[in-house]
RNA sequence: GUCCUCGUAGUUCAACGGAUAGAACAAGGGAUUCCUAAUCCCUAGAUGUAGGUUCGAUUCCUGCCGAGGACACCA
């Protein structure tokens, strides 16, 4: 990666000039503005403390340390300084087009590495709690966790994608209940997800009225963790069920899992990890229940077993993490679940750490913002205002049709469809991922189902674009006879343009390490949609095919450079791409 | 009361402590005898507030104001 390169040359022009003075972090960074370089570092400003000089006479020396060596004149066309001391590098044309021929070479492998070669990264994403619909707030743990998937394996890491549902708990004994006395079997095959919700619902309703009913129900969650044989029996038939519902969703989404380890697999592991923290005194009774005292970090304690002796989530957690830990060998474990659950997410990291699980593993909660109701509140599921992920995909796939209707009418109707589902499905991913996690989602569908501007569409339309600008191209190849064999001459490109985009491109494996680094998928996102904005440009402004031939050939193999590249980013991001819309 | 996230243009979002704070949508103007106009070009428009650290702060620290969320026996 040429920013690496650039640190390493700038650490040996240290070295020699300064010989064993530490200097202190620095960066090499893309310096937003234009005409200042493709890189830039702030070496001299940061380091003028120590060496005490004057920060600008410090660039001058390194920059003429570097220009006194003769390999460096392949990579640079240009090292300049700057007030207050910035040293600008500027790629030279040759590395560029080396570059061009690495894009045209690897093709779907370009800015892929080995960085996370024999690394186990265990990616902990969607989590459902069974019997329940999946919403728009699933969406995000759900895409995200795929996409970071998808970098960390571009990246070398050996990933293991784990939906860790919701498949044990009290919330069971409710459903149990219900399922007995207002069951429907029938129904529930059909509509899964759909009956399982109403059996819910009436429970709570019935609740108000017969208090009793709580009482019932914490009796049918006790005889299923007692493996009473009903119970669960029809446990497993409600999780299966469910899956089914959830499984269609994954489909369409096209998200998969390695494992699906829910809750209920860890249930026989709890015992011992609680009886563990007893015997070693990290545990410790507190009013009838079994907590994890947790004042050293300034947190309350964390409650791993209740009064009438049931473990919880929290209990589960550190079972799983031990087991992530242990049985997968995880060297890094990324929790994708939302901000809300921030605190648990303290409490169970500073428990792990007391119980000396998890010493040599890296664990991150991956946390994002909420998606907000039109009005910038939560969305209420008891007022039915949660827009349902299917639904969501229905509409979003029937605008897209229209649309595609509209622009493309002569594509037939195979052809709209599936234009339309690629589209549509593509929509709604990039309006969540090209967006930094951290901050909520204002819910509008309006741009959520917007194909224009910085949308996923765009993206695929600038590929589908090329896609058939490449096809012509071969076509005209075909009819004038030119040998198909004759090496392009990447020297001929020449114009403002086409460097910008050449620049642009030799930067996608440092966006994808960015990205991977802070767990951001949005950094790729930015990225591609910043190349496709600079080839449209180029594409509106200057003629490709019906240029002079060898201008053509040079710039057809640029123009699938940068389809190559959007692609790639498409593809970690999880988005389709389509060769005609 | 403790903790988490956020506060940037009319709206939705960018900006690893860097240089002139970028886009998109909406608004106004323009581009199609020419390779896909789901496109391109131009115009106008923004860092909640008061301090601190720094050569340099949207970014880090503190106070205040504002929004949303989580706070043991649900997950």
């Amino acid at each position: 990666m040429l920013n690496k390169e650039i640190k390493e040359i700038i650490n040996k022009a240290i070295k020699d000039l300064y010989q064993d003075i530490e200097i202190p972090n620095f960066v090499v960074e893309w310096p937003k503005q234009k005409g200042r370089g493709d890189y830039a570092s702030n070496v001299a400003m940061v380091s003028a403390g120590k060496l005490n000089q004057n920060p600008m006479e410090i660039a001058e020396k390194i920059r003429n340390k570097i220009d006194t060596i003769a390999e460096y004149k392949e990579i640079f066309s240009g090292v300049t300084i700057a007030n207050p001391g910035f040293i600008n590098f500027e790629i030279s044309d040759k590395r560029l087009r080396q570059n061009l021929c690495k894009v045209l070479r690897k093709k779907d492998r370009f800015g892929s590495s080995e960085i996370g070669k024999e690394k186990v990264v265990v990616i902990d994403y969607s989590a459902p709690n069974i019997a329940k619909p999946m919403h728009i707030g699933h969406l995000r743990s759900t895409i995200i966790g795929q996409s970071l998937y998808n970098i960390y394996n571009f990246l070398g890491y050996k990933v293991i994608g784990d939906n860790h549902i919701g498949d044990w708990g009290t919330q069971f004994g409710k459903l149990i209940y219900a399922y007995k006395h207002w069951g429907n079997k029938k129904e529930i095959d059909k509509n899964p997800i759909e009956e399982m919700t109403k059996l819910y619902v009436r429970f709570h309703k019935e609740v108000e009225k017969n208090k009793d009913l709580e009482e019932f129900a914490r009796h049918e969650t006790k005889r299923l963790q007692e493996k009473n044989t009903e119970n669960i029996k029809i446990w497993k038939y409600l999780i299966k069920e469910s899956l089914k519902d959830y499984n269609k969703i994954y489909k369409t989404l096209g998200v998969k899992f390695d494992y699906v380890l829910g809750e209920s697999f860890y249930d026989g592991m709890l015992s011992r990890v609680v009886n563990d923290a007893l015997e070693r005194k990290i545990a410790t009774k507190s009013e009838g229940a079994i907590v994890i005292a947790l004042d050293k970090y300034n947190l309350s304690a964390f409650l791993i077993k209740k009064t009438d002796g049931a473990y919880l989530y929290t209990t589960t957690d550190i079972a799983t993490a031990k087991y992530r830990e242990e049985k997968l060998r995880a060297k890094k474990i990324l929790y994708v679940v939302a901000n809300e659950q921030a605190l648990h997410f303290q409490k169970l990291f500073a428990s792990l750490e007391l119980l000396g699980i998890c010493r040599n593993t890296q664990i991150e909660h991956i946390k994002f913002g909420m998606v907000l109701g039109e009005e910038g509140k939560k969305f209420s599921t008891r007022k039915g205002e949660t827009v349902k992920l299917d639904e969501l995909i229905k509409k979003s796939t029937e605008i897209a049709k229209k649309v595609v209707e509209e622009k493309n009418p002569k594509l037939s109707n195979k052809e709209k469809k599936k234009i339309a589902k690629i589209v549509g499905l593509g929509a709604i991913k990039y309006n969540d991922l090209s967006q930094n996690r951290l901050t909520d989602i204002a819910f509008n569908w309006d741009k959520m189902l917007s194909f224009e501007g910085n949308s996923a569409p765009y993206l695929q339309y600038t590929y589908a674009r090329i896609n058939s600008l490449v096809e012509k191209y071969n076509r005209a190849y075909r009819l004038n006879r030119i040998n198909i064999l004759d090496k392009p001459d990447f020297g001929l490109l020449k114009e403002d343009m086409e460097k910008d985009i050449l620049r642009q491109l030799i930067k996608f494996p440092e966006a994808i390490e960015n990205a991977a680094r802070e767990n951001l998928p949005h950094l790729i996102a930015l990225y591609i949609y910043e190349l496709a904005s600079l080839y449209n440009n180029f594409y509106s402004s200057t003629p490709i095919i019906k240029s002079e031939m060898q201008v053509a050939k040079a710039r057809i193999y640029l123009s699938k450079s940068v389809a190559i590249t959007i692609k790639n980013g498409l593809d970690l991001l999880g988005i389709d791409t389509l060769k005609k819309m």
